[in-house]
DNA sequence: AATCGTAGCAACCGCCGTACA
DNA sequence: TTGTACGGCGGTTGCTACGAT
């Protein structure tokens, strides 16, 4: 897909620098100053390297298209069903969901996620949003199918980047708070959280404002096997994998 | 064949958190 | 402690392709 420059270029500096699609010329330019270089200093990089951008569509590019790691093509069934996992459990949280899903880029999930995953869900009956039965929302099936659009546009019912509902119990939060939390709280939390579903978001509420409130008591490997955790639970291969037999397979392949 | 509507996605925008002087 | 620069993130825009009418 290309995007055509905008009719006119805004005044001063910016007048300069050049906006729309990236060209071919453009793009080996980029490679090859940070395969030279290496990343960074992205706001200077242009002028370095030659190039008539600002400094953060040369990382959007480089980060989104141009880096060697990339994985191009559909998304595969396992990805979508990974992307779907930690939708429920992160939010729109892509650059994390991205960083679980190597050679994906958050903004191919992010789009992937808006035109076809919720989609999706939508005409399976699920909010895209909180991942419940829309009638358990207040929506009919058909109502939101219909309203998809516009509901897309419209702020989450759940919030999940800012200050997600904690556990009746604040305990776990305010040791998180005191910059000693507890992880191990968290996590047995957890556990009893998935002995029901609906309770199971509120313990993936609370792990989540867990990482998101003491990411410096959280070491990443640490992190990284809690999610694992998460993402294996029977519960979600149960969920989801009726939903997806009574839907064939995913609707991957249509892309591109 | 022409027109319209929708899907898909690259790119942009603006905000926020962090690092550093 | 404060101000500034920078990188990163999520939300949104707008263009092209394509199918339906």
């Amino acid at each position: 897909m290309t995007r055509k420059p905008p009719p006119e270029p805004r005044g001063g500096a910016a007048a300069q620098l050049k906006r729309g699609p990236w060209t071919p010329e453009e793009d080996d330019l980029l490679a090859r100053y940070v395969a030279r270089e290496g990343e960074g200093r992205w706001r200077t990089l242009p002028r370095r390297a030659g190039l008539l951008r600002c400094g953060k569509s040369c990382r959007l590019r480089w980060m989104n298209y141009l880096r060697p790691d990339i994985k191009r093509g559909p998304i595969a069934a396992d990805e979508e069903d990974l992307i779907l996992r930690l939708h429920r459990l992160l939010g729109n949280r892509w650059s994390l969901i991205a960083g679980r899903l190597p050679g994906r880029t958050d903004n191919e999930i992010k789009n992937y996620w808006n035109s076809h995953l919720s989609k999706k869900l939508i005409a399976q009956g699920i909010d895209p949003r909180t991942h419940r039965p829309l009638a358990a929302a207040g929506t009919s099936h058909s109502d939101a199918a219909a309203a998809a659009p516009a509901a897309d546009k419209t702020p989450p019912v759940v919030e999940p980047s800012v200050t997600p509902p904690l556990p009746a119990d604040p305990s776990p939060s305010s040791a998180v708070g005191d910059g000693g939390g507890d992880f191990a709280a968290m996590m047995s939390l957890d556990a009893e959280g998935f002995e029901g579903f609906g309770d199971q978001f509120q313990a993936v509420d609370a792990a989540r404002s867990g990482f998101d409130l003491g990411c410096a008591m959280v070491d990443d490997d640490t992190f990284s096997s809690f999610l694992d955790s998460l993402i294996n639970e029977d519960h979600f291969v149960d969920y989801f994998g009726d939903h997806k037999d009574a839907d064939g397979q995913n609707d991957q392949g249509g892309a591109n």
